[in-house]
Formats: structure tokens, sequence, C-alpha cells
DNA sequence: GATCTTGAAAATACAGCGTATCTGTATAAT
DNA sequence: ATTATACAGATACGCTGTATTTTCAAGATC
């Protein structure tokens, strides 16, 4: 910073004073993939909001610039960042099993990898998913589904797909919307409990919330995983019903 | 713009010739309230990213800095703009009829805010909604609920209320992902179709993706709306499947 | 081998952002 | 009438995505 006061006047010392530039090094290799890879790791680290063209350039030893090479705008590197998870998926291997299996094993993929990747709730809403990995990853679920018994009809097993992503989807989003305010905060999870409770208390005073306070007061909470597995099952009763009909 | 030129120069004339800066006029009223509808607003003509501290308080006749007198930081304004849609859907009015039309008619209040507010689906993720009027919602959705038969246990009404919700809301993501993309490129409907199908065209010739094809080819798409509706119809079987046993 | 051409990388520049800090003034308190 | 306070506005900083300009390394040509 101040080191380069001097600098900014034009012309700071006499040419033979100021040294050569060094050589322009060989400029690091560069691909989309490795773009990803490093957005991603930068996500992951840190939050998506610390994903920028500069920092993404800096980890891999670039000029910002240079990623224009590979991607028109930013857009497209978090299109690309969605379609790399997708490509996560495919890796954990065939679904297979009966269709309530199969459509088991997806939504807790998807759990997975929204857990590993808190970023991808943002990008989920708003973002097609027509990348190759994205296409893949959809015709393996529609595989694992078009040859059971009670699918026979492409159109139920794709209704079928599309309810279940929808609920994981809906799902992820309120586990994730927590989750983020806490950490948004800066605090743990105890002393955000203890800062908000307050206002809780507060408002189930008014006594205006009678059913809010009851679960307040009744309800003991399952962890986040035991309710998104009971209301995926939900889902797939729900699936089971419409084909006995 | 280039009429500041002049005063570019730090005194551009002696001070006699200057004429007195007008009194200042009396700062314009402000409030929460106005903030968040201006804010709404610019999000509702111009998406989301058109939202910035400076072009709301421009919209209102003040400073940017003066917002901070109401808000802490712009999150907050976002928060605020979120409860703001939560006192809309109240004013709809009550939630009568049976377990399944209560939460059909929530559903569809979702659908509807949503859709008269594109932004909002940008906002459901990564924000919890504790604010007044998102309160006053949930309870009045488990009001609805939890006198019906079969739901004196609060924890089931509690349960099929956040299965339901996490399907609108990510039944209501797929919605907007599609429409966002088509929107964002500036196109019309057909022009997208147009741009994007030799794309599809070219994946499904590979013959990787049959299950794909057959949905192109067999499935005639019902539209948003029956979709959203029939995803719904499955989860209240489920949720009707659970309360039988 | 020296010169010229060319493609690409880096540097710079710009408009906009959220927001911290500074400055001036209209009003309240004395 | 004077001083104190609070608050509106101006300014500034570091960041963003990206358009434009500059610089240089490597290949082509003589």
């Amino acid at each position: 910073m101040s080191d380069r006061e001097e600098s900014d006047l034009p012309n700071p010392v006499l040419v033979w004073e100021r040294p050569e530039p060094e050589r322009r090094p060989a400029p690091v290799p560069l691909s989309r993939d490795r773009i990803v890879n490093a957005a991603i790791e930068l996500a992951d680290a840190e939050g998506l909001s610390a994903v920028s063209l500069r920092k993404v350039a800096g980890l891999l030893g670039s000029g910002p610039m240079r990623l224009y090479g590979y991607i028109d705008t930013k857009e497209e590197l978090l299109d690309l960042m969605v379609d790399a998870v997708y490509a996560e998926m495919i890796a954990e291997g065939p679904l297979d099993g009966g269709w309530q299996d199969a459509l088991r094993t997806m939504a807790h993929r998807t759990r997975g990898v929204v857990h590993r990747h808190a970023w991808l709730t943002v990008l989920l809403s708003g973002r097609p998913h027509q990348g190759p990995n994205a296409m893949i990853h959809r015709e393996a679920s529609l595989a694992a589904l078009s040859g059971q018994p009670g699918f026979a009809d492409i159109a139920v097993a794709l209704q079928a797909l599309k309810t279940v992503n929808a609920y994981v989807v809906g799902a992820l989003q309120d586990e994730a919307s927590e989750r983020h305010a806490i950490q948004a905060s800066g605090m743990t999870d105890e002393e955000w409990q203890l800062a908000t409770y307050p206002y809780l208390q507060r408002m189930l005073a008014t006594g205006r919330f009678p059913n809010i306070a009851r679960i307040v007061e009744e309800v003991d909470h399952p962890s986040h995983a035991e309710e998104f597995e009971r209301g995926l099952q939900i889902i797939l009763d729900g699936i089971a019903a419409r084909m006995n009909r």
C-alpha cells in the first residue's frame, strides 16, 4: 500500500535506476475444470460471496481477465459449478433397489452434496439444470424408475421424480436457512439460541401465537435428518397411493 | 452530469458571483414501511439485482446513508421485504374448510405471491422466517390444521405443514429457474426454445439419454399450474395415508 | 539471425456496490 | 441568543464484474 507511494509519481527516478520488469513467467495452464474447482474450493471455504473472478483467478495464479477466455460471464461460472456438483452425485454410483429405495437414495445423495456445498441452495434457485452432468443424473434417475412396476408410463416416473425433487430442494433450503442465519451472525449455536430467545418469548407472551407456543412447549424437535426422512416418507406414501388407483 | 463540469474546478468563480445554495429543503419523511415498499417496487419492476441502497434511497428522494437509520445492513432490508410479503399473504384472509382445503389454499397463496414477486425465490433460501408477519402466517396455518380431526397432536400438524411448504418452495423454484433463464437471456420464449433446441437434440442424438428422449417425444407437458397441483395432491395423499395408520 | 506479425495475457479503467467516516447545518436545549 | 446535539448529506474506501488498452512472448517471414 504505502510502499507504492513513490511509484505513484509518473517517473520516480531515472531509467537507469529502475529495475527492468522481470520476464513474464510462462502463464499457468488453465482449463474450465481448474477454474471451476478453484471456485468451488473458495465457495466451500468462505461461502458463495467469496467467489469473485479476481479471487478465483488469484487462486490459480492468473489475472482475472484471463478467465473470460473460458467463460463469458460470472453467471456461466456458477452454472459450471452446479454442473460439477451433479458430477459428484453421479460418481456415487447406480441407483438400485425398488423405486422407493431409488428415490430415497437420490434424496439422500442430494442432501449430502448440499451439506458438503452449502452454497448450492442459493444456486439451485433461478438456474436451469441443463448441463451435461445434470442430464446424466436425470437420465439415471429416470432409468432407475422407468423399469419398475407401476412406472411403465414415463410420465408417471417424471411426475414422481419432480415431486420428490421439489420436496428435497425445499426441505434443504429450510435446513439451510436456519444454519445460515446462525453462521452469518458469527455466533455459536448456543449464543444464537440465547440471542433470539427473548424475542421469541416476547412474541409468545402476547398470547397471539397459541399454536406456536404449544410447539415450543410440547414438541421435542427431531433432528434435521429425521425430519427430512419423515417428510420424504410422506411423499413416497403419496406416490404409492397414486399408483394403486 | 456534464453540467457539473465547471464546478469540478475547486473555485470556478469568485464567491460573490456564485449564488448561495438554497436552504436545505426539509428532508422527505422516511419509515421502514416506505423504504421496504420502495425496495419491493424496484425488485418487482427490475429484479432483485436492481435493489441497491442508492437506488432505493433515490426513489425516496434521500441519500443512501440515511437508510442506515432504519436498517443496519442491506441484508436486513431483504429480511423486511420477505416479511412484507408474508403480510400480503395474511391479508388474503382466513383459511377455512377441511385440512386438505386449508393446505391447498396455503400452497396456492404462496404460489401467487411468488408469481407477483419473482425475486422471492432467491430470498427464501438462506433466510429464516422469524419476522412478525411470518409468525402470524405460521400461526394461522397451524391454527387451520390443529382443530381438524387427525391433527390433535400438534406435531402432526407441524410435520404436514413443513412437508407441504418444502414441496411448494421447491416446486416454485423449479418453475422460476426456467422462467429466469429465459428472461435473463433477453429472448422471447420461442427464441429461447429455438436457441436451446439444437443442444438438446445433439445430446439426445448420442443415444445416452433414452428416458429423457422418451419424455421429449411422448409426454405432452402439463402447464406449470397443473404440474404444481398434481405434485401437491401427491403430498396431500401422503399425509392422508399417514393419518390412517 | 534479425525483423515483423500476431495472439494472448496482463494492466488499466469504469461504473456501480455496501458502508465507514467526515462535514455541515437545522433544530433542541440552555 | 447562544451552544449542543443529532442527523442529513458528502466523501471516501475497497470491492465487484467487465470493457478497453497496453505489453510482451512466440511463430512467421525474409
